[in-house]
DNA sequence: ACGTAGCACTTTGGTAAATGGAGTGCTAAA
DNA sequence: TTTAGCACTCCATTTACCAAAGTGCTACGT
């Protein structure tokens, strides 16, 4: 599928006309612009249209992108914008802002894109089920109680609380721990409590006397770890409802459900999963969270740690901009870390 | 404002037909249970009307409950609901699971909760700000990274990953961490930063040599316990979604629109303040989350601090239900603790 | 004094018809 | 290859209309 300049043209200002007005685009708007006639214009339409790459909502209403007409217009057309100085002003000041950690600073960061764009921003923390067990702490709280922590090798940090039966001597905790300590630094995390079972459990019987109450200790703090699915992979969400501002959900209650109730379930985390190291972008059907929006993500690494932010915004999303604010996060992220 | 039997009997039909149907409740459907005509019906109506028990929608049309009758309702007519086997069932299966932790434990179960009724359920975690620190813990995990982990009285634990602009030998961060132990401990968790400065600041110069760096991670470290508002008190929310199938919200994107923002607010946390430790029930303005629902709400204690789980409904809920539900919940969490 | 039958009146909600406007496709001519 | 012109299509909005549901009020009976 070859366009020559004009179509090329047409379909530059008809996605763009689209994505700043959510209006069907008819041929006459576009005669002074392309400086031929309204015919013209229609006859081109109607090639593109061929193409797969326009679309009409009725037989005789003005054009719409399609998702090809989308990925078109992404892949071939669109130039990546400038930051305005107002949007890099905001940005800035979150990142020039030495007393937050690196971490806040990427969701608050996040936060100020979903404001400025008015779509629904996703931070996925790394997910620590990979991470490796470096060292366990264990703080007694008082009598029966502890705190048992988890700090993987990627600074990744977990804690439970632990209530235990009967009294322990702290001696024996001690020991135990030191116990566990030897045998499970270095376990994937999510291996971690099948470790306890079959190798640590039959050590501790021997060298610990109250090793019933104890072992049930630890194995229930541990098991959790693996079981708790928000803890493993972290996320935060930010401005669900900016979304439902866009015309074309603002007067359809049932898909302003359908999509609310996406964000409410868990399964963002495995629609929104990381590939390759660019900014990716999935129109529609291409991504797997909703085929009525555009989910736009990209990967970073930082010292301890990576993961994934996206945005999450109607298929006519302002694409040139969000790049750019993307990018721009990323490259700051990589400076800091 | 004295009802007599009749229009007692009368106001509870209709709130509790209300409640099922989400239609006016118009005069002759009840002539057969109270046994007398539509037109004495009407009248009683008419008085109820007046009293700002009932309301119509519009001037011909059936009656539903104001705020003030529900209100009415649930003080002087509502008897609490016993649970139903089945929902009973649904949550032991959750309070005997002892592999969960009793604060996951709250958390799923009001997830259940929220399927069971499909209102959205709240889970607001202890204000660890009130918390004094007992102990900090740092970790290091290679030459220039630290974990800092500060444990309070409460049993809450904060995390921090600290990077040094310089390689700072252990036996330095050992002793620093010494004497902010010394120093810090018994500090409420919203006071450290300040008693870092003017207290800790002087006394680290003096003793530790790389005193500058070492001093700034602290400060950044802490000073974010105070200013991250998302862990100072988590909250958990559940079910967003659920509500907007309620008849009143489905046909009224404008609405949906207006609670979802709501949710997305992080002010749910002002908005659900616990009260006394009974279960407290805020119908439609009484509450300052959004008119146009009903907050019924209790604290909880546990072992390790206190929080409120509270449930945000349409103002037609299953008060009598809801209320089992959480009694329910209450009763088994100061079982377990 | 209380209850009730009857009736006129009001509002809603749904369906049908009428109308204007925006935009298209196609044809024929430049 | 472009364009003017025209017939046609579909949408959106308005208007009209009707049945259903319900009310308030009046007048009558006990």
């Amino acid at each position: 599928m070859v366009l020559n300049k004009r179509q090329n043209d047409l379909l530059k200002i008809i996605v763009e006309d689209y994505i700043k007005t959510a209006r069907p685009v008819g041929s006459k708007a576009i005669c002074e612009l392309l400086d031929c006639s309204s015919a013209t214009i229609r006859n081109e339409m109607a090639y593109l249209e061929e193409c797969g790459l326009l679309e009409k909502t009725h037989t005789s209403s003005g054009r719409i992108p399609s998702e090809k007409g989308y990925r078109y217009y992404v892949d071939n057309i669109m130039k990546p914008k400038e930051l305005t100085g107002e949007d890099m002003l905001k940005l800035q000041t979150i990142f020039s802002n030495n007393s937050l950690m690196l971490n806040d600073t990427i969701i608050r960061s996040m936060e100020i894109i979903s404001e400025l764009t008015s779509y629904t921003a996703v931070v996925l923390g790394d997910d620590s089920s990979l991470n490796k067990v470096s060292k366990i702490e264990v703080v007694p709280l008082d009598e029966n109680k502890l705190i048992t922590i988890v700090i993987t090798d990627k600074g990744h940090v977990e804690h439970r609380n632990v209530v235990m039966e009967k009294n322990v001597p702290m001696e024996e905790i001690r020991k135990t721990v030191e116990l566990i300590n030897n045998l499970i630094v270095g376990t994937p995390i999510d291996e971690v409590s099948s470790k306890l079972e079959f190798e640590v459990k039959p050590i501790i019987s021997q060298y610990v006397k109250q090793h019933e109450v104890l072992y049930k200790a630890f194995y229930n703090a541990f098991n959790n770890f693996a079981s708790d699915v928000s803890h493993e992979t972290p996320f935060k969400l930010k401005g669900t409802s900016n979304f439902l501002n866009e015309p074309e959900f603002s007067n359809d209650a049932d898909k302003i459900r359908k999509i609310v109730s996406k964000f409410d379930d868990n399964n963002i985390v495995s629609s929104i999963k990381e590939e390759d190291s660019g900014i990716n972008i999935y129109i529609g059907s291409e991504n797997s969270f909703d085929d009525d929006v555009t989910v736009i993500k990209t990967k970073y690494k930082v010292n301890d740690g990576e993961g994934t932010i996206a945005l999450i915004g109607p298929k006519r999303m302002e694409y040139d901009r969000v790049i750019a604010l993307l990018d721009y996060i990323k490259q700051n992220i990589d400076k800091n870390s």
